[in-house]
DNA sequence: AAAATTAGTAAAGATACTTGACGATCTCCC
DNA sequence: GGGAGATCGTCAAGTATCTTTACTAATTTT
């Protein structure tokens, strides 16, 4: 473990965050992933159309379709009919799933809490700096 | 894009530095992906063993196993027997694979070299620093 | 020399995506 | 008002990257 590069790096700590959520997750007994937790947590109260959230996650429709799939097996969320538009179809979270969802922002809160313990507040909030700019990356 | 938690940044800004490295690496012409550019650069000059890079990456080496199977069938690596341990096999480079290595470790550069000059090289530092804490992450 | 460990491998499957195609519906523009 | 084209959700299939389980052969430990 060490100087490793930026590619591995950025894996790592994905890796190492990704598992303390999913740890957190099983612990807090919720059948729940922590890629179907952070969908879950990207749904409003009113309800979110299937095309809006694989643009929050940035992957594809077909791709949040099968997330959504799982959750709606797993009773988290329905599939309503949009009222103003009779193509779309409105993400909705049943009781359960907003009672999950609290769950979860609960756990994602609680390992970023314990990042920020461990960096300090002034890296932690450098580090959310450096890694937006890494992503929108312009140039 | 915007003020998202510290998983989907991590996610997103891996995504982005990868794709990057991928693009890079097909301008290239070498026919190789970023993970297989990273297994690429982590074989020493005399060989390594499967069970070694594995650990190097992070990975098991079942998962090593594949890369390497890639990395044969496409003749950047072969396998020899280990002269010391009659279980043991080592991956080595052919003249094809230090040539693509070389290649591969150009594009990894020039894209963290990048990365580094739009952060500041003081950013880039702490940057790395907060990755590794994250990474390590005891507790 | 028996017991436990380690190296590589095979096979299967989980996860988390992708691309391509398609019908139904909506929007734009003449 | 009506056709062209875009958009919404969906089905289907495929890909990449990893895991778990299981096994053989060789080595190290005791």
């Amino acid at each position: 473990m060490s100087d490793q590069g930026l590619l591995r790096l950025l894996l790592e700590a994905f890796r190492a965050v990704d598992g303390r959520v999913g740890e957190a997750l099983d612990r807090g007994a919720a059948g729940l992933s922590p890629g179907h937790a952070s969908a879950l947590i990207i749904i409003d109260r009113g309800g979110t159309r299937l095309t809006d959230l694989a643009g929050r996650a940035g992957i594809t429709k077909q791709a949040m379709m099968q997330v959504v799939d799982d959750l709606e097996s797993g009773g988290y969320v329905r599939r309503q009919p949009d009222t103003r538009d009779a193509r779309a179809k409105v993400v909705k979270l049943t009781a359960k799933g907003v009672r999950e969802r609290a769950e979860a922002r609960r756990v994602i809160s609680s390992v970023e809490a314990r990042a920020r313990r461990q960096l300090g507040a002034r890296r932690f909030e450098a580090l959310r700096d450096a890694l937006e700019a890494l992503a929108d990356g312009e140039a």
